[in-house]
RNA sequence: CGGGGUGUAGCUCAGUUUGGUAGAGCACUGCCUUCGGGAGGCAGGGGCCGCAGGUUCAAAUCCUGCCACCCCGACCA
């Protein structure tokens, strides 16, 4: 391609409302333009790196023997009502109406479709298991979409969702999945990791979230290097200490706090720090009464734990301070464990260990210091309530827990029978017998792999795309290319790379070398090649890859071979 | 949805306080000089100052309403 007949559309000054590094770049190397909130053009140059992405995707889904299928974006409401979605799924379900005033949506996902889809052609066990996969714009009414493509309202997904007789073959289709998605990813030539996470509210039993590794994540991951254990914090379990409590060494005594609120202001004025605080977090009960959490002061509550406990409401709803003053007639901040009367008390395994620990008196200005388990109230219920924090053990033994970041760019779930028994998907099985299918599903967000890649790979003067999805694979920059014998050489080893079979960017623009050199960096091509009358004295071209510093001189007859021993694809 | 903010050239922004001929830099067009890391000069093109009302001799500027977008929070298969 010729820079003369691909408007390159870069910029230098940066966009105002663009706050992540990845969609500033995208904006600046014009791969993407705003329509409208939450809303992308994909300009040529961005395009071609999508559909290198989605071009990985799609060779090893079929690879694993998955079957596309493209099913429309817009869906009738009627399989919504059928699986229950049409009421549970919320404003973020964005609805429209035909000239006939009946009810659509514009799919977020397809499990509905889907299963109509299978349920109307599949009829036999023997035609399982089957895995349909599709490559779709997807809308979600995003209340704040932000961060370019990391996050917009209409996005490019792959989803794939696979039917099984039984839980046996679910689980074999799930392995198969995660090692593809594994592959696809290690292709892409991205930093991942796979870890466990939450179903959330798709249901199901079994799910693991595929993360890219960058600061900027969204995402927190609990990872332990020497097992290879890995979780989103969301579900890291906290595991009861492995030490017993200490015994009580002080008495309880009642200290005046007056005007001290928070965890940080008490331990602060009392001198104590605030892990040995007891902090009482008040929350809605399944039965409709008031439950206090207790945790370690310096412990944070995970809500995802919390209101999978059956005595906590879902979703957990902490108590106002209006309702707490006026049922337990004091404020937030002093509240305690101790004499709390008519509401259940749940703890956390560390909270539970605490012994001469420090929490709210329950009175407007005073806390209890010296306080003990077992003596000054009885023995808690105890629970996995908080999150992990970095250097807690590993769950499965292996050592200490580091946090990164990452940004979820596929998730694969064992679905189960959600979907498959509210809408009747079934077979016959050996028997005869009409069976209900077990389901799986695999997404990609492929817009987001996009977005993500360049979190991970840039530096102060553009992208450094990893060459198995850069737009292009090697820029060719000619300096001075009014001058014929510039020119000539330039072309001639255009059509030669070309034929070679190399994708090339190359820069025949009449314009100032500063320039090419900033535009080719800025958009990321992973290997250049200059032309220059100075080189070609020499009978030379040079050759840099985008990361290094300096440029080598290679003899112009080799500079093929050269380049096609350093490309990868 | 709550709180805060911004809408002026393709982009980044002045100008609004105190009403009086709509500006700069970048980008774009032409010419000249320059030519290995985003050059310089000269000359140009480009605006319903978000939209609709109102006040005024006169509105980008003051008033009212609406719309869009951004940030923080809540929310988030």
């Amino acid at each position: 391609m010729r820079v003369t007949r691909f408007p390159l559309s870069t910029t230098r000054e940066t966009p105002a409302d663009a706050e992540i590094v990845s969609h500033q770049l995208m904006l600046r190397a014009g791969m993407i333009r705003r329509l409208s909130a939450g809303l992308y053009t994909w300009l040529p140059l961005g395009l071609r790196v999508l559909q290198r992405v989605e071009r990985i995707v799609r060779e090893e889904m079929d690879r694993a023997g998955a079957l596309e299928v493209l099913m429309p974006a817009v869906q009738p409401a009627e399989l919504w009502q059928e699986s229950g979605r049409w009421e549970k799924y919320g404003p973020e379900l964005l609805r429209i109406q035909d000239r006939h005033e009946r009810d659509f949506c514009f799919g977020p996902t397809h499990e509905e479709v889907i299963t109509d889809l299978f349920r109307r052609e599949i009829r036999s066990y023997r035609q399982l298991p089957v895995n349909y996969y599709q490559i779709q714009t997807k809308f979600r009414d995003e209340t704040r979409p932000r961060f370019g493509v990391m996050r917009a309202r209409e996005f490019l997904m792959k989803d794939a969702y696979s039917f099984h007789l039984d839980d046996a073959g679910l689980e074999a289709e799930y392995q198969a999945m995660r090692e593809t998605y594994t592959r696809i990813f290690e292709r892409t030539g991205l930093a991942f990791s796979a870890v466990e996470a939450d179903t959330g509210a798709i249901g199901g039993s079994v799910s693991h979230e595929f993360m890219v590794l960058a600061d900027s994540g969204e995402d927190a991951i609990a990872a332990c290097e020497a097992s290879g254990y890995a979780a989103n914090v969301e579900l890291a379990p906290a595991p009861p200490p492995e030490q017993p409590r200490p015994a009580p060494g002080e008495a309880l005594q009642e200290v005046a706090t007056p005007g001290q609120r928070t965890i940080a202001e008490v331990a602060d004025h009392l001198g104590i720090p605030a892990s040995r605080h007891v902090k009482t977090l008040l929350v809605e009960g399944a039965e409709g009464g008031l439950v206090a959490l207790l945790l370690r002061g310096d412990h944070e509550l995970n809500e995802l734990k919390a209101e999978k406990h059956p005595a906590v409401a879902a979703p957990l709803t902490l108590a106002g301070a209006e309702r707490v003053e006026a049922e337990l007639g004091c404020p937030l901040g002093s509240l305690g464990p101790v004499g709390l009367q008519g509401v259940a008390l749940i703890a956390d395994h560390a909270a539970a260990q605490a012994a001469d620990f420090v929490c709210g008196a329950n009175r407007e200005g005073y806390h209890l210091i010296g306080v003990n388990w077992g003596r000054d109230l009885p023995e808690p219920e105890t629970a996995d309530l908080r999150t992990v924090e970095a250097g807690d053990p590993s769950p499965d033994g292996g050592g200490p827990l580091a946090i990164r970041r990452g940004i979820e760019v596929g998730h694969v779930f064992q679905l189960g029978k959600t979907y498959s028994e509210a809408m009747g998907a079934t077979v016959l099985d050996e028997a005869g017998q009409e069976r209900t299918v077990t389901m799986g599903c695999y997404g990609i967000g492929v817009s987001r792999v996009v977005a993500a890649a360049i979190e991970q790979n840039h530096d102060e003067r553009g992208i450094r795309w990893p060459e198995p999805i850069a737009p292009f694979q090697v820029a060719l920059v000619a300096i001075k290319p009014e001058q014929p014998d510039v020119a000539e050489a330039a072309e001639a080893l255009y059509a030669e790379l070309m034929a070679s079979g190399l994708d090339v960017l190359y820069d025949d623009r009449e314009a100032r070398p500063g320039v090419k050199f900033a535009d080719m960096d800025l958009i990321g091509i992973p290997h250049r090649i200059v032309i220059s009358p100075r080189a070609l004295q020499q009978d030379t071209v040079e050759y840099k890859r985008r990361e290094d510093a300096e440029a080598t001189a290679v003899d112009r007859s080799e500079i093929v071979t050269w380049l096609k021993n350093r490309t990868t694809r």
